[in-house]
Parts: C-alpha cells; structure tokens; sequence
DNA sequence: CAGTTGTGCAACTTTTTTGTTGCCAATTGA
DNA sequence: TCAATTGGCAACAAAAAAGTTGCACAACTG
C-alpha cells in the first residue's frame, strides 16, 4: 500500500489540525445549522476566493470530517459524523484522567516545600 | 486590555491547532498518565532536538493547555484543564446539533416517500 | 572549585500552509 | 445557441511552522 494506513495518532492529529482555524471552524458551524451548501455558498462572507475556500475543504475532506457529492454543476458539502464524534471520545478519555493528574501533581509539589 | 482577548472563535481554533500535532498529542498524553516532567524528560523518544521540543511547548503553552515552573535547574510541565474542557464541550455541542440535523432529515425522507 | 546537567535565546534553513491569479470544462437557463 | 454560474487544476508568492545549531548561564555534584 503507497500510503499504508496513517496510525489511529496521525488520523487524530489531523482531525485536530482540521479544526484548527477559524475559517474551517465557521464552515463545519455553518453546515451542522443547516443543509449541505455548494462550494459558492460557503465562501460567501468568508472574505476569501472560492478556490482558497476550496483548499480549506481539502483540508477537511483529508481529516473526513466533510464530504463532497458532485450535483449537477455544483458541488454540495455535507458533514461527516464518525471523525468528530472520535475526536471528541479522546478529549473525553484525557479529561477523565486529567483529574488524576491533577492530585498527582498536587502530592508531588506538596512533598517538596521548596 | 493590552492583548484585547481573542475572541472565542480564535481561542478555540489555537486549542484545536495546538492538537493537530502528533508530537504535542503525544507530551499530553505522558503528562495526563503520569506526573508532571521536565523538558528534558518530555524530549526522551521523541527523536527531536530539547529546543525542537521546547517549541511545541511554546504551541501548547499559547493555547493554555500546559503551565511551565521552573523547580531549580529544570522546568516541570503540568497539565492545565480548563482549555480542553472548553474543547470538548465545543464538540459536544455540534455532535448533538449534528444528529438533530440527522433526524431532521431522516423524518423529513420518510414523509416524502416520493 | 570544576565538571556536568537542564534551559533559554537567537539566527538560520527547510517545509507546510494559506491564498492568489489564470485558464478551461461542464451545467443551466433565457 | 450563448452567456452566466460553478468548479477543478496548476503555477506562484507570501507567511507561518518546525527543526537545527551555537552559545551563554544558572544550578547541582563530587
């Protein structure tokens, strides 16, 4: 395989970079308030060109958290359920273990009155 | 205010971004399971320079996700919890909308059995 | 005190990411 | 049929991110 399967870290650090600008922010906004829009309907209001829109949906469509479905002359972008709700399952799992660390952290200094 | 607070929209997207790396997902990752380290510590197995490292910490210390005290000669990198807390809520929020938007659909195909 | 360890700061190089313009193909609809 | 709309692809340019090396300095250790 040329590109043998990304490890379940990569897949999340991704999911993660997608979500890390605010343009691709205000586009996954906008799609979970409403129905899937055209390519030309999304840049709208983002100050931006359609086709650097369109890099950003790349990046989106690299993490699958988009998908894209060609109709007729437009292409229409929809939301992609699973990678978020992943992303979201981890956040989850560090939070939970957070407060552990936390007291830990808190012994740890506690034993060492400067 | 001097640094006029960034809106919310750009706080959570430098959280996010600070996420879509996998070296940074692995530090917090060995900070959530174990105490707090030191750099030099944090940049064992990493296959990168203690400066290379130094420079992710800067990304996560931006984003509000770690807090760095230096204890005599070394700095100890601890967990800070409120940011990914506000990450994850984020995500919950538009997991929910998303599958209402979902069932929206799915009643409104099957009211229109064509 | 002398040597080792842990860091910080600055300069520089290499990659990636963002965003633009130009051009051409397909679809729509008057 | 013709003009306008919607997009994809490619070549560039500019900016940001990721990493390195070199060097200075404070803090432990024997």
């Amino acid at each position: 395989m040329p590109t043998p399967t990304p490890d379940a870290d990569a897949r999340r650090a991704a999911i993660f970079a997608a979500l890390g600008d605010e343009t691709r922010l205000g586009v996954l906004e906008r799609l979970v308030s409403g129905e899937a829009q055209s390519i030309a309907r999304l840049t709208e209001g983002t100050g931006l060109t359609r086709q650097g829109l369109t890099k950003h949906l790349d990046v989106l469509a690299g993490a699958g958290l988009i998908r894209r479905v060609r109709a007729g002359r437009e292409t229409l972008v929809a939301l992609e359920p699973a990678p978020l709700a992943a992303a979201q399952g981890w956040l989850a799992r560090i939070s939970a273990e957070w407060d552990d660390a936390l007291g830990r952290l808190k012994s740890f200094l506690e034993d060492k009155p400067h």
